[in-house]
DNA sequence: ATAAAATGTAAATTAAATTTTACATTTATT
DNA sequence: AATAAATGTAAAATTTAATTTACATTTTAT
């Protein structure tokens, strides 16, 4: 699962720390899912597009390996 | 979690078992979804809308409780 | 160059998604 | 009306997401 969380969040400029508090979540489950580490759940996944004023597709695209 | 994959199948003239093939998981997982018994990963959200040709904010929409 | 802030990571635990098996109920077909 | 197909549901087991704590590394600011 590619994503463009670290170019949004560059954008908006704020940390995975501030990210993680406004979804509601963890720092570090901000930072695996940048990461691209695993496949948050999708109710995750609108929240963080929803930060970035951004549609799911927008932020997220699915690879072979999902 | 509210969706419209009821609607989508029906367009498509398709069972819960045929998405859930089409999609890798189990009947039981679509038929749950379907349901909105709990928000199935990204990965799976992602490739169920793809099956409707619809990006996954056409398909699926927050609610508060989420 | 130093200190502070941000990011990366890892192990152990908890919470939630998904599978499997199995059966009951509802809807469509003949 | 009878049969088959589709849907609903539930418990137990498994897998995966997410938390917590803690520390190391990298980047930014002074």
């Amino acid at each position: 699962m590619k994503n463009r969380i670290r170019i949004e969040r560059a954008i908006l400029n704020i940390t995975q720390a501030e990210l993680a508090e406004r979804v509601q979540v963890s720092r570090q489950t901000i930072n695996a899912i940048e990461a691209g580490k695993y496949s948050p759940t999708l109710a995750l996944g609108m929240k963080i597009a929803a930060q970035f004023e951004k549609t799911v597709n927008e932020i997220f695209e699915l690879e072979e390996e999902d």
